[in-house]
RNA sequence: GGUCCGGUGGCCGAGUGGCUAGGCAGAGCUCUGCAAAAGCUUCCACAGCGGUUCGAAUCCGCUCUGGACCUCCA
Protein backbone atom coordinates (compact mmCIF):
# COMPACT_ATOMS: atom_id res chain seq x y z
CA UNK A 1 0.00 0.00 0.00
CA UNK A 2 1.40 3.19 -0.78
CA UNK A 3 0.11 7.07 -0.75
CA UNK A 4 -1.72 8.86 -3.40
CA UNK A 5 -1.79 12.51 -3.60
CA UNK A 6 -3.88 14.61 -5.44
CA UNK A 7 -1.25 16.97 -7.48
CA UNK A 8 -2.94 20.01 -8.42
CA UNK A 9 0.06 19.87 -11.86
CA UNK A 10 -1.42 17.17 -13.26
CA UNK A 11 -4.98 16.90 -11.98
CA UNK A 12 -5.29 13.50 -10.91
CA UNK A 13 -3.74 11.34 -8.20
CA UNK A 14 -0.87 10.28 -8.04
CA UNK A 15 1.79 7.90 -5.96
CA UNK A 16 3.81 10.17 -3.49
CA UNK A 17 7.50 9.18 -4.12
CA UNK A 18 9.82 11.37 -2.09
CA UNK A 19 12.88 12.67 -4.33
CA UNK A 20 15.25 11.62 -1.59
CA UNK A 21 13.46 9.10 1.07
CA UNK A 22 12.82 8.92 3.79
CA UNK A 23 13.49 13.05 3.87
CA UNK A 24 10.79 14.99 2.78
CA UNK A 25 10.88 18.53 2.03
CA UNK A 26 7.61 20.34 2.51
CA UNK A 27 6.77 24.30 2.24
CA UNK A 28 3.25 25.73 2.70
CA UNK A 29 2.42 29.14 2.56
CA UNK A 30 2.07 30.93 5.85
CA UNK A 31 0.02 34.17 7.13
CA UNK A 32 0.66 37.99 6.22
CA UNK A 33 0.65 39.17 9.60
CA UNK A 34 -0.89 42.39 8.67
CA UNK A 35 -4.12 41.19 10.82
CA UNK A 36 -5.88 38.47 12.83
CA UNK A 37 -6.28 34.93 11.23
CA UNK A 38 -9.85 33.94 10.96
CA UNK A 39 -12.14 30.65 10.51
CA UNK A 40 -10.97 30.61 6.46
CA UNK A 41 -7.00 30.51 7.33
CA UNK A 42 -7.55 27.87 9.86
CA UNK A 43 -7.98 25.32 7.09
CA UNK A 44 -4.80 25.00 5.70
CA UNK A 45 -2.92 25.00 8.69
CA UNK A 46 -4.87 22.24 10.17
CA UNK A 47 -4.90 20.31 6.95
CA UNK A 48 -0.99 20.71 6.21
CA UNK A 49 -0.78 20.06 10.21
CA UNK A 50 -2.42 16.45 9.30
CA UNK A 51 0.03 16.08 6.55
CA UNK A 52 2.75 16.47 8.27
CA UNK A 53 1.42 14.16 11.10
CA UNK A 54 0.47 11.05 8.58
CA UNK A 55 3.66 11.37 6.70
CA UNK A 56 5.79 11.40 9.96
CA UNK A 57 3.43 8.20 10.58
CA UNK A 58 4.39 6.63 8.18
CA UNK A 59 8.05 6.83 8.64
CA UNK A 60 9.84 9.61 6.77
CA UNK A 61 11.86 12.38 8.18
CA UNK A 62 9.79 15.89 7.26
CA UNK A 63 11.11 19.18 6.97
CA UNK A 64 8.19 21.20 7.21
CA UNK A 65 8.59 24.91 6.24
CA UNK A 66 6.05 27.61 6.56
CA UNK A 67 6.72 30.99 6.38
CA UNK A 68 5.50 34.70 7.89
CA UNK A 69 5.12 36.94 5.11
CA UNK A 70 6.12 40.49 7.14
CA UNK A 71 6.61 42.91 4.72
CA UNK A 72 6.45 43.14 0.80
CA UNK A 73 2.23 42.41 0.20
CA UNK A 74 1.73 45.08 -1.17
CA UNK A 75 -1.34 46.32 -2.73
CA UNK A 76 -1.18 47.04 -6.44
CA UNK A 77 -4.50 48.80 -7.42
CA UNK A 78 -4.05 51.70 -5.73
CA UNK A 79 -2.49 54.60 -6.94
CA UNK A 80 0.89 53.76 -5.78
CA UNK A 81 2.11 50.67 -4.43
CA UNK A 82 1.17 50.39 -0.37
CA UNK A 83 3.07 47.72 1.57
CA UNK A 84 -0.17 46.10 3.55
CA UNK A 85 2.04 46.22 6.55
CA UNK A 86 3.28 49.59 6.57
CA UNK A 87 0.27 51.09 5.75
CA UNK A 88 -1.60 49.02 8.73
CA UNK A 89 0.99 50.39 11.22
CA UNK A 90 0.04 53.61 10.21
CA UNK A 91 -3.46 53.51 11.10
CA UNK A 92 -2.90 51.39 14.22
CA UNK A 93 0.12 53.92 14.96
CA UNK A 94 2.58 51.09 15.89
CA UNK A 95 5.87 50.10 14.51
CA UNK A 96 5.75 48.30 11.67
CA UNK A 97 7.28 45.54 13.18
CA UNK A 98 5.43 45.95 16.63
CA UNK A 99 2.43 45.40 14.37
CA UNK A 100 3.98 42.08 12.97
CA UNK A 101 5.15 40.98 16.64
CA UNK A 102 1.21 41.60 17.80
CA UNK A 103 -0.49 39.77 14.76
CA UNK A 104 2.49 37.02 15.08
CA UNK A 105 2.02 36.05 18.39
CA UNK A 106 -1.85 35.97 18.17
CA UNK A 107 -1.09 33.55 15.24
CA UNK A 108 1.40 31.57 17.13
CA UNK A 109 -0.88 31.24 20.12
CA UNK A 110 -3.99 30.00 17.74
CA UNK A 111 -1.91 27.51 16.11
CA UNK A 112 -0.90 26.10 20.01
CA UNK A 113 -5.00 26.34 20.19
CA UNK A 114 -5.61 24.07 17.67
CA UNK A 115 -2.74 22.15 18.78
CA UNK A 116 -1.34 22.13 15.23
CA UNK A 117 2.53 21.09 15.74
CA UNK A 118 5.34 24.24 14.92
CA UNK A 119 6.85 24.00 11.35
CA UNK A 120 10.65 22.48 11.40
CA UNK A 121 11.31 25.98 10.54
CA UNK A 122 9.40 29.21 9.99
CA UNK A 123 11.02 32.08 8.39
CA UNK A 124 10.35 35.21 7.59
CA UNK A 125 10.17 37.31 4.46
CA UNK A 126 11.81 40.34 6.35
CA UNK A 127 14.90 38.07 7.37
CA UNK A 128 15.20 37.41 3.57
CA UNK A 129 16.28 40.09 1.63
CA UNK A 130 19.43 39.56 0.51
CA UNK A 131 18.43 35.97 -0.69
CA UNK A 132 15.32 37.45 -2.31
CA UNK A 133 17.53 40.36 -3.69
CA UNK A 134 20.08 37.76 -5.11
CA UNK A 135 17.31 35.69 -6.79
CA UNK A 136 16.05 39.26 -8.78
CA UNK A 137 19.82 39.70 -9.78
CA UNK A 138 20.36 36.37 -11.51
CA UNK A 139 16.74 36.73 -13.16
CA UNK A 140 17.68 39.71 -14.58
CA UNK A 141 20.82 38.18 -15.83
CA UNK A 142 18.99 35.04 -17.11
CA UNK A 143 17.15 38.03 -19.57
CA UNK A 144 13.87 37.32 -17.62
CA UNK A 145 13.01 40.61 -15.72
CA UNK A 146 13.72 43.91 -16.08
CA UNK A 147 14.59 47.14 -14.11
CA UNK A 148 12.05 50.26 -14.55
CA UNK A 149 11.83 53.14 -12.12
CA UNK A 150 13.49 51.76 -9.44
CA UNK A 151 11.10 48.32 -9.65
CA UNK A 152 12.09 45.56 -11.09
CA UNK A 153 9.50 43.24 -12.94
CA UNK A 154 9.36 39.44 -14.29
CA UNK A 155 9.09 39.40 -18.11
CA UNK A 156 6.23 36.32 -18.21
CA UNK A 157 6.06 36.73 -22.05
CA UNK A 158 9.41 36.24 -22.63
CA UNK A 159 9.03 33.77 -20.25
CA UNK A 160 6.34 31.65 -21.36
CA UNK A 161 7.46 31.75 -25.05
CA UNK A 162 10.71 30.48 -23.98
CA UNK A 163 9.70 27.48 -21.72
CA UNK A 164 6.71 26.50 -23.59
CA UNK A 165 9.47 24.56 -25.58
CA UNK A 166 10.56 22.31 -22.58
CA UNK A 167 6.36 21.72 -22.31
CA UNK A 168 6.70 24.61 -19.00
CA UNK A 169 4.50 27.46 -20.17
CA UNK A 170 3.33 29.77 -17.58
CA UNK A 171 0.27 29.37 -16.41
CA UNK A 172 0.93 25.16 -16.09
CA UNK A 173 -0.42 25.16 -12.89
CA UNK A 174 -3.36 26.73 -12.77
CA UNK A 175 -4.29 25.71 -16.36
CA UNK A 176 -4.71 29.18 -18.25
CA UNK A 177 -3.27 30.01 -21.00
CA UNK A 178 -1.83 33.49 -21.64
CA UNK A 179 -3.70 34.34 -24.69
CA UNK A 180 -7.15 34.14 -22.78
CA UNK A 181 -5.17 36.51 -20.02
CA UNK A 182 -4.77 39.02 -22.58
CA UNK A 183 -8.18 39.17 -23.40
CA UNK A 184 -9.20 40.61 -20.36
CA UNK A 185 -7.32 44.02 -19.96
CA UNK A 186 -7.76 46.33 -17.49
CA UNK A 187 -6.16 49.37 -16.63
CA UNK A 188 -3.88 49.28 -13.84
CA UNK A 189 -2.19 52.77 -12.71
CA UNK A 190 1.49 52.25 -13.41
CA UNK A 191 0.78 50.15 -16.55
CA UNK A 192 3.34 52.16 -18.21
CA UNK A 193 5.61 50.85 -15.78
CA UNK A 194 5.44 46.90 -17.25
CA UNK A 195 6.02 45.89 -20.57
CA UNK A 196 2.98 43.59 -20.41
CA UNK A 197 0.00 43.75 -18.06
CA UNK A 198 1.04 39.93 -17.01
CA UNK A 199 4.25 40.85 -15.50
CA UNK A 200 4.54 40.67 -12.03
CA UNK A 201 6.78 43.10 -9.69
CA UNK A 202 9.81 41.19 -7.82
CA UNK A 203 10.83 44.44 -6.56
CA UNK A 204 9.16 47.67 -5.73
CA UNK A 205 10.63 51.00 -5.59
CA UNK A 206 9.55 52.54 -1.82
CA UNK A 207 8.05 55.98 -2.16
CA UNK A 208 9.08 58.34 0.20
CA UNK A 209 6.11 57.95 2.75
CA UNK A 210 7.19 54.19 2.72
CA UNK A 211 8.64 53.38 6.27
CA UNK A 212 9.58 49.75 5.09
CA UNK A 213 12.10 49.94 2.89
CA UNK A 214 16.10 47.89 1.79
CA UNK A 215 18.60 49.08 -0.52
CA UNK A 216 19.15 47.25 -3.52
CA UNK A 217 20.88 47.29 -6.55
CA UNK A 218 17.60 48.91 -7.67
CA UNK A 219 17.59 51.58 -5.51
CA UNK A 220 15.25 51.72 -1.99
CA UNK A 221 12.11 49.34 -1.92
CA UNK A 222 10.47 46.56 -1.14
CA UNK A 223 9.80 42.94 -2.74
CA UNK A 224 7.80 41.70 -4.69
CA UNK A 225 5.15 38.65 -3.02
CA UNK A 226 6.02 35.80 -4.68
CA UNK A 227 9.73 35.98 -4.55
CA UNK A 228 10.10 35.32 -0.76
CA UNK A 229 8.51 31.68 -1.13
CA UNK A 230 10.70 30.90 -3.92
CA UNK A 231 13.89 32.21 -2.15
CA UNK A 232 13.26 31.11 1.28
CA UNK A 233 11.96 26.99 -0.28
CA UNK A 234 14.58 27.21 -2.34
CA UNK A 235 17.00 27.86 0.49
CA UNK A 236 15.42 25.29 3.22
CA UNK A 237 14.26 23.22 0.87
CA UNK A 238 16.57 22.55 -2.25
CA UNK A 239 15.96 23.71 -5.99
CA UNK A 240 13.20 20.47 -6.24
CA UNK A 241 11.35 19.81 -3.04
CA UNK A 242 8.52 17.17 -2.43
CA UNK A 243 5.86 18.82 -1.39
CA UNK A 244 4.33 22.45 -2.06
CA UNK A 245 1.13 23.12 -0.06
CA UNK A 246 -1.96 25.91 0.20
CA UNK A 247 -5.16 27.42 -0.18
CA UNK A 248 -6.90 27.18 -3.63
CA UNK A 249 -6.98 30.20 -4.11
CA UNK A 250 -2.88 30.57 -4.27
CA UNK A 251 -2.80 28.56 -7.22
CA UNK A 252 -2.91 31.74 -9.49
CA UNK A 253 -1.20 33.50 -9.44
CA UNK A 254 1.38 33.44 -6.77
CA UNK A 255 2.05 29.76 -6.80
CA UNK A 256 2.48 29.80 -10.94
CA UNK A 257 4.95 33.32 -9.95
CA UNK A 258 6.66 30.94 -7.87
CA UNK A 259 7.09 28.14 -10.58
CA UNK A 260 8.34 30.75 -12.72
CA UNK A 261 10.72 32.48 -10.63
CA UNK A 262 12.28 29.12 -9.46
CA UNK A 263 12.40 27.63 -12.78
CA UNK A 264 14.47 30.72 -14.29
CA UNK A 265 16.73 30.27 -11.25
CA UNK A 266 16.96 26.75 -10.66
CA UNK A 267 15.94 25.34 -14.28
CA UNK A 268 13.40 22.74 -12.14
CA UNK A 269 9.69 22.86 -11.32
CA UNK A 270 10.33 23.71 -7.38
CA UNK A 271 8.05 21.16 -5.99
CA UNK A 272 6.74 17.90 -7.46
CA UNK A 273 3.77 17.91 -5.92
CA UNK A 274 1.57 20.84 -5.54
CA UNK A 275 -1.47 20.38 -2.68
CA UNK A 276 -4.11 22.91 -2.25
CA UNK A 277 -7.00 22.86 -0.02
CA UNK A 278 -10.40 24.51 -0.88
CA UNK A 279 -12.37 27.15 0.93
CA UNK A 280 -14.45 27.21 3.73
CA UNK A 281 -17.58 29.10 2.87
CA UNK A 282 -20.92 30.57 4.34
CA UNK A 283 -23.64 30.10 3.10
CA UNK A 284 -21.92 29.10 -0.01
CA UNK A 285 -19.49 32.14 -0.53
CA UNK A 286 -15.93 31.92 0.70
CA UNK A 287 -14.68 33.29 3.87
CA UNK A 288 -12.97 36.32 3.00
CA UNK A 289 -12.62 40.06 3.71
CA UNK A 290 -14.10 41.40 -0.04
CA UNK A 291 -17.39 39.64 1.75
CA UNK A 292 -17.33 41.18 4.90
CA UNK A 293 -17.97 37.76 6.14
CA UNK A 294 -14.83 36.37 8.20
CA UNK A 295 -15.09 35.48 11.58
CA UNK A 296 -12.18 35.69 13.32
CA UNK A 297 -10.44 33.29 15.64
CA UNK A 298 -10.55 34.86 18.61
CA UNK A 299 -14.63 35.86 18.16
CA UNK A 300 -14.82 31.78 17.43
CA UNK A 301 -13.11 30.99 20.35
CA UNK A 302 -14.87 33.59 22.60
CA UNK A 303 -18.27 33.33 20.84
CA UNK A 304 -18.00 37.27 20.33
CA UNK A 305 -19.76 37.90 17.24
CA UNK A 306 -23.39 38.28 15.59
CA UNK A 307 -22.89 35.18 13.68
CA UNK A 308 -21.87 33.03 16.63
CA UNK A 309 -24.52 31.32 18.63
CA UNK A 310 -21.83 30.22 21.04
CA UNK A 311 -18.51 29.71 21.40
CA UNK A 312 -16.84 26.96 19.36
CA UNK A 313 -13.62 25.39 20.99
CA UNK A 314 -10.30 24.86 18.97
CA UNK A 315 -10.74 21.01 19.14
CA UNK A 316 -14.58 21.36 17.89
CA UNK A 317 -13.24 23.50 14.59
CA UNK A 318 -10.00 20.83 13.91
CA UNK A 319 -12.92 18.16 14.16
CA UNK A 320 -14.96 20.20 11.40
CA UNK A 321 -12.52 20.61 8.89
CA UNK A 322 -11.34 16.94 9.27
CA UNK A 323 -14.84 15.85 8.76
CA UNK A 324 -14.97 16.58 5.23
CA UNK A 325 -11.88 15.84 2.27
CA UNK A 326 -9.86 19.25 2.31
CA UNK A 327 -10.00 19.64 -1.64
CA UNK A 328 -13.67 20.43 -1.09
CA UNK A 329 -15.55 23.38 -0.08
CA UNK A 330 -16.60 23.41 3.58
CA UNK A 331 -20.03 25.17 4.41
CA UNK A 332 -19.51 26.77 7.69
CA UNK A 333 -22.85 27.33 9.99
CA UNK A 334 -23.82 27.20 13.57
CA UNK A 335 -25.60 24.01 12.96
CA UNK A 336 -22.84 22.64 11.64
CA UNK A 337 -20.59 23.28 14.11
CA UNK A 338 -22.92 22.15 16.82
CA UNK A 339 -23.30 19.16 15.60
CA UNK A 340 -19.49 18.53 15.21
CA UNK A 341 -19.46 19.44 18.79
CA UNK A 342 -21.60 16.91 19.67
CA UNK A 343 -20.35 14.22 17.62
CA UNK A 344 -16.53 15.03 18.79
CA UNK A 345 -17.71 14.55 22.56
CA UNK A 346 -19.43 10.71 21.85
CA UNK A 347 -16.21 9.77 20.03
CA UNK A 348 -14.05 11.49 22.77
CA UNK A 349 -15.21 9.99 25.56
CA UNK A 350 -15.65 6.55 24.18
CA UNK A 351 -12.24 6.79 23.60
CA UNK A 352 -11.20 7.80 26.80
CA UNK A 353 -13.27 5.53 28.66
CA UNK A 354 -11.54 2.57 26.66
CA UNK A 355 -8.01 3.42 26.75
CA UNK A 356 -8.66 3.40 30.39
CA UNK A 357 -9.50 -0.34 29.92
CA UNK A 358 -7.29 -3.18 30.91
CA UNK A 359 -6.99 -5.47 28.42
CA UNK A 360 -5.91 -9.05 28.90
CA UNK A 361 -4.06 -10.04 26.16
CA UNK A 362 -4.52 -13.78 25.57
CA UNK A 363 -8.10 -14.22 25.41
CA UNK A 364 -9.71 -15.24 22.28
CA UNK A 365 -12.77 -13.71 20.79
CA UNK A 366 -16.08 -15.40 21.47
CA UNK A 367 -17.94 -13.53 18.47
CA UNK A 368 -15.60 -13.72 15.58
CA UNK A 369 -17.56 -11.61 13.37
CA UNK A 370 -17.26 -8.87 15.35
CA UNK A 371 -14.07 -9.35 15.84
CA UNK A 372 -13.02 -9.53 12.32
CA UNK A 373 -15.25 -6.56 11.91
CA UNK A 374 -13.62 -4.08 13.93
CA UNK A 375 -9.92 -5.46 13.14
CA UNK A 376 -11.26 -4.50 9.16
CA UNK A 377 -12.32 -1.01 10.74
CA UNK A 378 -9.24 -0.65 12.43
CA UNK A 379 -7.21 -1.48 8.81
CA UNK A 380 -8.94 0.41 6.78
CA UNK A 381 -7.67 3.68 8.82
CA UNK A 382 -4.06 3.32 6.76
CA UNK A 383 -5.85 2.88 3.51
CA UNK A 384 -8.54 5.68 3.58
CA UNK A 385 -5.20 8.57 4.71
CA UNK A 386 -3.35 6.60 1.55
CA UNK A 387 -5.91 8.03 -0.33
CA UNK A 388 -5.38 11.39 -0.60
CA UNK A 389 -5.53 11.91 3.10
CA UNK A 390 -9.19 10.83 3.52
CA UNK A 391 -9.80 11.90 7.35
CA UNK A 392 -13.47 11.84 6.85
CA UNK A 393 -13.87 8.50 6.29
CA UNK A 394 -11.32 7.78 8.82
CA UNK A 395 -13.48 9.39 11.28
CA UNK A 396 -16.90 7.48 9.86
CA UNK A 397 -14.79 3.83 10.94
CA UNK A 398 -13.87 5.16 14.49
CA UNK A 399 -17.93 6.05 15.05
CA UNK A 400 -18.60 2.57 13.80
CA UNK A 401 -15.82 1.40 16.60
CA UNK A 402 -17.42 3.26 19.33
CA UNK A 403 -20.27 2.00 19.54
CA UNK A 404 -18.88 -1.47 19.77
CA UNK A 405 -17.50 0.41 22.76
CA UNK A 406 -19.78 1.84 23.82
CA UNK A 407 -22.10 -1.52 24.19
CA UNK A 408 -19.33 -3.22 25.80
CA UNK A 409 -19.38 -0.04 28.44
CA UNK A 410 -23.32 -0.53 28.58
CA UNK A 411 -22.58 -4.51 28.76
CA UNK A 412 -24.71 -5.09 25.32
CA UNK A 413 -21.67 -6.56 24.21
CA UNK A 414 -19.33 -9.25 26.35
CA UNK A 415 -16.11 -7.74 26.82
CA UNK A 416 -14.17 -10.87 25.27
CA UNK A 417 -16.57 -10.91 22.11
CA UNK A 418 -13.28 -9.22 20.93
CA UNK A 419 -9.88 -11.10 21.43
CA UNK A 420 -7.06 -9.53 23.91
CA UNK A 421 -4.74 -8.67 21.30
CA UNK A 422 -8.00 -7.38 18.88
CA UNK A 423 -8.88 -4.99 21.78
CA UNK A 424 -4.87 -4.06 22.20
CA UNK A 425 -4.78 -3.01 18.59
CA UNK A 426 -7.86 -1.15 18.90
CA UNK A 427 -6.90 1.19 22.30
CA UNK A 428 -3.21 1.85 20.18
CA UNK A 429 -5.20 2.59 16.49
CA UNK A 430 -7.36 5.01 18.44
CA UNK A 431 -4.70 6.78 20.49
CA UNK A 432 -2.24 6.75 17.85
CA UNK A 433 -4.97 8.10 15.22
CA UNK A 434 -7.03 10.41 17.43
CA UNK A 435 -4.16 11.91 19.01
CA UNK A 436 -0.93 11.22 16.87
CA UNK A 437 -2.05 12.02 13.50
CA UNK A 438 -5.29 13.90 13.48
CA UNK A 439 -3.95 15.68 16.69
CA UNK A 440 -6.63 15.83 18.80
CA UNK A 441 -7.15 16.66 22.47
CA UNK A 442 -9.20 16.27 25.45
CA UNK A 443 -10.49 19.64 26.28
CA UNK A 444 -11.15 19.36 29.91
CA UNK A 445 -11.12 22.24 32.11
CA UNK A 446 -7.89 21.78 34.55
CA UNK A 447 -8.46 20.88 37.62
CA UNK A 448 -6.41 20.77 40.89
CA UNK A 449 -7.79 18.22 42.56
CA UNK A 450 -10.13 20.56 44.66
CA UNK A 451 -13.12 20.21 42.33
CA UNK A 452 -12.88 16.76 42.32
CA UNK A 453 -13.52 16.74 45.55
CA UNK A 454 -16.11 18.88 46.18
CA UNK A 455 -18.05 16.83 43.09
CA UNK A 456 -17.57 14.01 44.94
CA UNK A 457 -18.80 15.65 48.32
CA UNK A 458 -21.79 16.56 46.23
CA UNK A 459 -22.15 13.45 44.36
CA UNK A 460 -22.51 11.25 48.03
CA UNK A 461 -24.50 13.70 49.27
CA UNK A 462 -26.69 13.31 45.99
CA UNK A 463 -26.32 9.26 46.80
CA UNK A 464 -27.60 9.41 50.22
CA UNK A 465 -30.29 11.82 49.42
CA UNK A 466 -30.93 9.22 46.42
CA UNK A 467 -31.06 6.01 48.95
CA UNK A 468 -33.41 7.68 51.28
CA UNK A 469 -35.67 8.88 47.95
CA UNK A 470 -35.10 12.01 48.30
CA UNK A 471 -35.57 13.58 44.77
CA UNK A 472 -35.84 16.77 45.84
CA UNK A 473 -32.83 17.20 47.40
CA UNK A 474 -30.95 14.90 44.86
CA UNK A 475 -32.59 16.92 41.74
CA UNK A 476 -31.62 19.98 43.38
CA UNK A 477 -28.04 19.15 43.25
CA UNK A 478 -28.03 17.59 39.69
CA UNK A 479 -30.24 20.54 38.26
CA UNK A 480 -27.65 23.18 40.12
CA UNK A 481 -24.76 21.94 39.29
CA UNK A 482 -25.99 21.49 35.07
CA UNK A 483 -26.49 25.56 35.27
CA UNK A 484 -23.08 25.93 36.68
CA UNK A 485 -21.93 24.00 33.74
CA UNK A 486 -21.43 20.85 35.53
CA UNK A 487 -23.60 17.48 34.10
CA UNK A 488 -23.83 14.82 36.51
CA UNK A 489 -24.29 11.35 35.05
CA UNK A 490 -25.61 8.52 36.62
CA UNK A 491 -24.09 5.03 35.29
CA UNK A 492 -25.37 2.04 35.17
CA UNK A 493 -22.94 0.50 37.50
CA UNK A 494 -24.07 2.60 39.87
CA UNK A 495 -21.71 5.31 39.99
CA UNK A 496 -21.84 8.77 38.92
CA UNK A 497 -19.74 10.39 36.42
CA UNK A 498 -19.50 14.24 35.72
CA UNK A 499 -18.76 16.31 32.82
CA UNK A 500 -17.84 20.11 32.79
CA UNK A 501 -18.17 22.20 30.54
C1' G B 1 -15.86 37.41 -21.30
C1' G B 2 -11.95 33.37 -20.25
C1' U B 3 -10.55 29.01 -17.11
C1' C B 4 -12.15 25.54 -13.58
C1' C B 5 -15.12 23.03 -9.77
C1' G B 6 -19.69 21.69 -7.73
C1' G B 7 -25.30 20.61 -7.19
C1' U B 8 -26.34 14.03 -2.25
C1' G B 9 -32.10 13.30 2.78
C1' G B 10 -34.13 19.02 7.77
C1' C B 11 -28.47 20.52 8.32
C1' C B 12 -23.00 19.32 7.53
C1' G B 13 -20.82 16.01 4.74
C1' A B 14 -18.32 10.56 2.48
C1' G B 15 -19.13 8.22 -1.84
C1' U B 16 -13.63 4.09 -6.74
C1' G B 17 -21.35 1.71 -11.70
C1' G B 18 -24.14 -3.39 -8.34
C1' C B 19 -22.78 -4.37 -1.32
C1' U B 20 -27.20 2.00 -1.15
C1' A B 21 -20.55 6.17 4.69
C1' G B 22 -20.62 8.98 9.10
C1' G B 23 -22.24 12.95 12.32
C1' C B 24 -26.23 16.27 14.04
C1' A B 25 -31.50 16.85 14.14
C1' G B 26 -36.60 13.95 14.09
C1' A B 27 -39.67 9.33 15.56
C1' G B 28 -40.18 4.73 18.44
C1' C B 29 -38.28 1.25 21.97
C1' U B 30 -34.73 -0.48 26.00
C1' C B 31 -32.28 1.08 30.44
C1' U B 32 -33.51 4.79 34.38
C1' G B 33 -37.22 7.30 40.52
C1' C B 34 -36.93 11.09 36.70
C1' A B 35 -33.08 12.90 33.64
C1' A B 36 -28.66 12.63 30.93
C1' A B 37 -25.72 9.32 28.41
C1' A B 38 -25.71 4.92 25.81
C1' G B 39 -27.81 0.85 22.86
C1' C B 40 -31.38 -0.94 19.24
C1' U B 41 -34.93 0.21 15.41
C1' U B 42 -36.78 3.76 12.06
C1' C B 43 -37.95 8.10 8.68
C1' C B 44 -35.88 11.37 5.01
C1' A B 45 -31.32 11.49 -0.89
C1' C B 46 -28.78 11.57 -5.03
C1' A B 47 -30.96 19.35 -9.44
C1' G B 48 -33.89 18.16 -14.13
C1' C B 49 -34.33 15.65 -18.94
C1' G B 50 -32.32 12.24 -22.27
C1' G B 51 -28.55 8.39 -23.40
C1' U B 52 -24.89 4.11 -22.57
C1' U B 53 -25.47 -0.46 -19.48
C1' C B 54 -28.34 -6.48 -17.23
C1' G B 55 -27.58 -2.47 -13.60
C1' A B 56 -25.84 4.75 -12.74
C1' A B 57 -25.55 9.31 -7.29
C1' U B 58 -21.27 7.36 -9.89
C1' C B 59 -20.04 7.27 -17.30
C1' C B 60 -21.83 10.60 -21.78
C1' G B 61 -24.94 14.81 -23.70
C1' C B 62 -28.18 18.87 -22.89
C1' U B 63 -30.83 22.24 -19.54
C1' C B 64 -31.26 24.77 -15.00
C1' U B 65 -28.45 26.37 -10.87
C1' G B 66 -24.42 27.62 -7.13
C1' G B 67 -19.45 28.80 -6.47
C1' A B 68 -14.02 29.72 -7.22
C1' C B 69 -10.00 31.99 -9.96
C1' C B 70 -8.65 35.70 -13.70
C1' U B 71 -6.99 41.90 -8.44
C1' C B 72 -5.03 41.24 -2.30
C1' C B 73 -6.73 36.58 -0.64
C1' A B 74 -5.80 30.40 3.09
Amino acid sequence: MSLKVYNSLSRQKEIFTPINAPYVGMYVCGPTVSGESHLGHARPFITFDVIYRYLMYLGYKVRYVRNITDAGHFEEEGREAEDKISKKAVLEKLEPMELVQKYTNLYHWAMSRFNNLPPSIEPTATGHIVEQIEMIKKIIEDGYAYEANGSVYFDVAKYNTDFSKVGKPYGMLSGRNLEDQLDTTRELDNQDEKRDKNDFALWKSAPPEHIMRWNSPWGEGFPGWHIECSAMSSKYLGEEFDIHGGGMDLQFPHHECEIAQSTVCNHKTPARYWLHNNMITIQGKKMGKSYNNVIKLTELFSGDSPILEQPYSPMTIRFFILQSHYRGTLDFSNEALQASEKALKRLWDSYEWYSKQTIDATTTATDNALDEKVKKLLAEFDEFMDDDFSTAKVLANMFDLSSVINSIKDKHIVADAISGPTATLLQKQLKTYLEDVFGLVGERVADNGQLDGVLQLLINIRKDAKGRKDFMTSDKIRNELAALGVQLKDEKDGGTSYSVN
